[in-house]
RNA sequence: GCGCUCGUAGCUCAGCUGGAUAGAGCAUCGGCCUUCUAAGCCGGUGGUCGCAGGUUCGAGUCCUGCCGGGCGCGCCA
């Protein structure tokens, strides 16, 4: 038997739906030359059906009759199906449908046969996507900005793969520049036993205790290890190209150090020097130049950007000779493209915002085939942090604000995964560390973990009973499920693979976060209101096999999130 | 000043492509542990969706203006 989700259960509406239209196009009361679409919505209110679609409302108009007789005929000339159980006409003229009991359930079945494929689909086609995010600089540990970047990014990754699309995972980063050499004068400093008091203390260095770390383990000779250099240092205070050197490396480690605890890894560290290195810049420059896009003024090249819509020009290459960030940005995204990435997503921070506009502007101006738009921007706002009601600001560690590695030490990852993806990324986020900490149901995060560990405790009682189920063996007879909750609870489980969806096509994350709240509050609500390991085994193991669809949305919706599943709390 | 963005309950936030009486949690008030984990459940209180117009059969959602917060406006990245 063809197992239906909700997708399907929701295209059978549609269908019938379509059918109808049909019937009244052949009969003259809808006009043959218009297309009508139905669009089959999910309800809010149960008291308006399972599904809901506005189409009488919409085609009113085009067939000169008020909407609620529009609906009447519609009803009139709907095909029989046996997965509705009544269709009803309310409001305005909504056409509301009540499905069938028996065929909601069937999902709990689609559930427990795909197991962890379940919610996941074959959209992406296998479409290359490069997502780059973090992005920093070694110039410090990860802040919590990163730490947004980071839960926001890893996330979206994992919704694209389970879009079947091939992801790849990006880290830009510079390691020479302006900000670099800062870096290396402040270890540089400390490495001669100046500390941030001292007068001769570089002006603009990194103050936090780090940069003494850094030091002491250059001084010791240490070696280093990051995912993607190996450094050992020389010891020589004079040397400072070679404390650069050290320091980037130290500091790429501390940062992968960071990324790991945080269950984030990237499969590509991509280098700005490298672009130099390569002649990508240079490569990028004298398109630009033969596209007749640039001029000299000043003593510095202008790029043409306001003819891709920006409001001034830029100086791409400054009175010095240097070129100014944005064309090795230009480079590199050229070389995204010509590796062959239809979408490439940037999450970064969005005080980055006035980039996005440089950057497709030089695109364009390459004459490389890119398209206008291209690539994708997510940009998250920025993150407060909160304690006892009053904003933090200083880690000791990094002197001037809070690391992922502080969040991270102090509410878990979990918990700094889920909030920091829990938001719209386009609004501000205030991290409350109290909340995060604390493990009642004002925690989410442990809200939904609980649900799963109780779903896990009810099957070990059953095991210690005798019961032994497969993992996801489906025994119960689900007509048995005729609860009210056991209802709902299906209904919002087929919601899941939709979910996944929207969720990548809109890039936003925190949609999950939110419907596994919903799903876990569900699932609670119900565990309390009716047992399970019951005298009646018939309707235990009906609800056991309800239960084990439960856990497994839960745990492939944690997992997308990259947020554990605990068996026991 | 210009650009981007946000403005929903006392607080932190949802509200997916405009849809039917605007939802959670916290806080507050009151119930539920001899019953599968009370890290839980049930109920009450609490809203002119910043303001004013517009589009629409219908607007928290789209458009315009204003007010307020954030970010950006470097030959920094």
């Amino acid at each position: 038997m063809q197992t239906e989700s909700s997708d399907s259960m929701k295209e059978t509406v549609a269908e019938l739906l379509q059918s109808a239209l049909e019937a009244l196009k052949s009969e003259g009361v809808l006009p043959s030359d218009q297309t009508f679409s139905p669009q089959v919505g999910n309800t809010k209110d149960k008291a308006h059906g399972d599904y809901a679609c506005n189409i009488a409302l919409v085609a009113s108009k085009a067939a000169g009759c008020p909407p609620r007789q529009l609906a009447e005929d519609l009803i009139k000339r709907l095909p029989e199906s046996g997965a509705v159980d009544k269709v009803e006409i309310a409001g305005p003229g909504f056409i509301n449908f009540f499905m069938n009991t028996a065929s909601a359930f069937e999902v709990v079945n689609t559930i427990l046969e795909q197991a962890n494929q379940y919610g996941r689909n074959q959209n992406g086609k296998g479409e290359k996507v490069q997502v780059e995010f973090v992005s920093a600089n070694p110039t410090g540990p990860l802040h919590v900005g990163h730490g947004r970047g980071a839960a926001i990014g890893d996330c979206l990754c994992r919704l694209l793969g389970a879009n079947g699309y091939q992801v790849t995972r990006e880290f830009y980063y510079n390691d020479a520049g302006a900000q670099i050499n800062n870096l290396a004068l402040s270890v540089q400093a400390r490495v001669k036993g100046l500390s941030p008091e001292d007068e001769s203390w570089p002006d603009d260095g990194y103050r936090g205790d780090y940069i003494l770390d850094v030091a002491n383990a250059y001084l010791a000779g240490e070696t280093v290890t990051a995912d993607d250099r190996e450094v050992t240092g020389k010891a020589d205070p004079d040397d400072q190209a070679a404390i650069q050197e050290f320091a980037v490396a130290y500091l790429r480690r501390e940062q992968d150090l960071d990324l790991k605890a945080f269950g984030v890894q990237f499969d590509v560290y991509f280098l700005e020097s490298s672009l130099y290195e390569d002649g990508k810049v240079e490569a990028a420059v004298r398109q630009l130049n033969e596209n007749g896009f640039t001029y000299e003024q000043d003593g510095a090249m202008w790029l043409k950007t306001t003819e891709f819509g920006d409001d001034k020009d830029r100086v791409m290459r400054k009175k010095d000779g240097g070129y100014t960030y944005f064309l090795p940005d230009v480079a590199y995204h050229l070389d995204k493209w010509q590796r062959g990435f239809s979408t490439v997503i940037n999450e970064q921070g969005a005080d980055h915002h006035s980039t996005i506009t440089r950057v497709r502007a030089g695109l364009q101006a390459l004459k490389a085939g890119i398209p206008e738009g291209w690539p994708d921007y997510v940009l998250h706002q920025m993150v407060m942090v909160t304690r006892s009601g009053q904003e933090v600001k200083i880690s000791k560690r990094a002197g001037s604000y809070v690391t992922v590695r502080d969040l991270i030490d102090e509410v878990g990852r979990d918990a700094t995964r889920f909030f920091l993806a829990a938001r719209r990324v386009d609004s501000q986020l205030t991290f409350d560390i109290d909340l995060a900490r604390s493990q009642t149901n004002e925690n989410p995060v442990y809200y939904i973990q609980y649900a799963h560990a109780r779903i896990c405790s009810v099957l070990r009682k059953l095991e210690d009973e005798g019961v032994n189920r497969g993992r996801n063996e489906s025994v119960g007879d689900l007509s048995l499920l005729t609860l009210q909750e056991e209802k709902d609870l299906a209904n919002q489980l087929a919601r899941y693979p939709e979910l996944i969806e929207n969720s990548a096509n809109q890039r936003e994350p925190h949609h999950l976060t939110h419907y596994l709240r919903e799903l876990a509050g569900q699932f609670h609500t119900y565990y309390n209101a009716h047992k399970v390991l019951i005298e009646d085994t018939a309707v235990r193991d009906a609800r056991v096999t309800l239960y084990l669809a439960v856990r497994q949305v839960i745990e492939n919706g944690l997992d997308l999130l990259g947020v554990s599943a605990p068996e026991e709390m």
